[in-house]
RNA sequence: GCCGCGUUCGUCUAGUCUGGUCUAGGACGCCAGGUUUUCAUCCUGGAAAUCAUGGGUUCGAAUCCCAUACGCGGUACCA
């Protein structure tokens, strides 16, 4: 039997979308839980979508994520590291390639494209065609305008000569070679995630397997490429669900043995329409730069679509978990929503089982970002007071990108109305005894006691009964807010002078 | 228009293949209460789906069959 091989094979027309995350992560998963070859293709046969740059982008999310692939194009470190055979690439300064199958670009392919297109004209299953774009549109619209399919009406197949056609290729004139669609046959193939699909081949159209500019079609590389590098599971989005009787005819007309076929849901919007840039992030270099965790983002998008079923409650998986339960038959058939609330959640849960010195690395960069930290004395910048800071906010976080927003005060100066220091009934004098009362307290305290432990626990015997009192008044001298974690926490956070400094402004308003 | 795919709480979903244990379970979000002031965390509880609709099969249907509606995708020398 074939080794089992899966590939993932994006188009380089900017970065990867999150959709495309989610096809690959399933590709990685089954190839990881079934043992199988995970292959990376470059499915650049459009050369006016290609943007510059996207290779080598798509290579840095995907190593990001982890998802290793086994065989393809690498970048150029990765080859260095652990690969042994290396064939240069010429498409993508950066990337090269390595296996047995490859190249694995598809501009790098073109001569096997015209070869298996110029094969299916020899043995009758395409045909030459010479049609111009207008005449085709045309034909089009008239067909639209008639309320029927816009299919191509096989003019150069029926109406040509061979010799007129001998003549036109002898002469250079631009060309197609289309697929010639048999009639009146059902197509029926089961695809893993959705059972028996059936196509009655009067619905599709004469595709064009070879375009004038010598270029193949999606249509034709995909299958050309799949046969030949022996792939065994098309793991694909369901926009492709359509045109698989095309590749099923190429297939049959080459003699070849067609792979298994899976079409994942799509991703939605909110209101149900595939996921778009209009209404939310696409590209997943935008949600890393929110500050969601890759693991957050990978658990999340896992579960769109697909979940380990077996009365599982629990949602927060590692990869590894992930491999150990995936299974491509539990996928669903419907499209799934997007829902921004549950990925935050899900990313507070990884937040939350980071170490202190994880989160400090991970949230730098945020923090760096932000005026009031940029802004701040060097002494609040300290790795330490950072750490700090951020003890105190890793149960508050969403994302990394809120970091410090919601308490500026550990990096700024405060300013607040005096009524803010007055804890419900309480009167002008009795908040001011108390400030002084904790201040007091708070004196007494060496540096080296100078701990959140120490802190509750000295405070809480001073404030006694009433504890809104005295807690009160001491936290919103320390923060300014309405809202904040607690005085003990921020008070350890800031420090034996700023705290007592902050709370003698208080006592003077 | 035509072709295809889909449809269980607002959202992600369990359950559907192998009808009864489903007066439909979990999670996110939401609401309420609790935990050593506020916020967050944590805990407890609650609202939330006549299983798209209609018809059939059956003693019995979310589960099987048919129809309809709605949604989405495709309908390119784009992928």
């Amino acid at each position: 039997m074939n080794k089992t091989r899966v590939r993932f094979a994006p188009s380089p027309t900017g970065y990867l979308h999150i959709g495309s995350l989610r096809t690959v992560l399933y590709d990685y998963l089954f190839a990881k839980k079934s043992g199988a070859d995970f292959i990376l293709r470059v499915e650049d046969t459009d050369r006016k979508r290609y943007v510059p740059g996207s290779v080598e982008k798509l290579i840095e999310s995907l190593e990001w994520a982890g998802l290793k692939w086994d065989e393809g194009i690498f970048t150029q470190k990765e080859i260095a590291d652990d690969r042994a055979t290396v064939t240069e690439s010429v498409s993508y300064p950066g990337t090269f390639e390595a296996g047995e199958y490859g190249p694995y670009v598809q501009s790098e392919r073109l001569e096997l494209y015209r070869k298996y297109a110029e094969e299916l004209v020899e043995k009758g299953h395409a045909y030459y065609c010479f049609c111009m774009p207008e005449r085709l549109e045309e034909l089009r619209n008239q067909q639209s305008a008639a309320k029927q399919a816009p299919m191509y009406d096989r003019y150069c197949l029926t109406d040509l000569s061979q010799e007129e056609i001998n003549k036109k290729l002898k002469e250079e004139c631009p060309h197609v070679i289309r697929l010639k669609v048999p009639k009146d046959e059902i197509i029926e193939f089961e695809d893993v995630v959705r059972g028996k699909v059936k196509f009655n081949t009067n619905t599709t159209d004469d595709q064009v397997l070879l375009k004038s500019d010598g270029f193949p079609t999606y249509h034709l590389a995909v299958v050309v490429d799949d046969h030949l590098m022996n792939i065994t599971h098309v793991i694909r989005g369901e926009e492709w669900l359509p045109s698989t009787p095309k590749h099923i005819i190429l297939y049959k007309a080459l003699g070849w043995e067609p792979p298994k076929f899976a079409h994942l849901p799509l991703l939605l919007n909110p209101d149900k329409t595939k996921l778009s840039k209009r209404q939310g992030d696409v590209a997943v270099e935008d949600y890393t730069a929110k500050g969601y965790l890759k693991e957050a983002i990978i658990n999340f998008v896992a579960l769109l679509g697909w979940n380990p079923g077996d009365g599982e409650t629990q949602e927060i998986f590692s990869m590894e978990e992930l491999i150990e339960k995936f299974d491509l038959s539990r996928v669903h058939k419907a499209g799934a929503v997007f829902d921004i609330k549950k990925l935050d959640w899900i990313n507070s849960e990884y937040i939350k089982r980071l170490s202190l010195d994880e989160l400090h690395e991970k949230a730098l960069p945020f923090f760096e970002k932000k005026d009031f930290y940029i802004n701040a004395p060097t002494e609040r910048k300290t790795d330490e007071y950072l750490k700090k800071v951020l003890a105190i906010e890793q149960e508050r976080l969403a994302k990394l990108s809120e970091v410090g927003e919601s308490n500026r005060f550990f990096f700024q100066d405060i300013d607040y109305a005096k009524e803010l220091l007055k804890w419900k009934e309480s009167s002008e004098e009795d908040t001011k005894a108390s400030l002084q009362k904790t201040k007091d307290v708070l004196e007494k305290i060496s540096d080296s006691d100078w701990t959140r432990e120490n802190l509750q626990n000295l405070l809480m015997e001073a404030a006694g009964e009433k504890r809104g009192d005295l807690l009160w008044p001491l936290r919103a001298s320390l923060t300014g807010e309405q809202k904040s974690p607690s005085p003990f926490e921020v008070a350890w956070v800031l420090g034996k002078d700023e705290s007592l400094k902050r709370i003698g402004r208080a006592i003077e308003k």
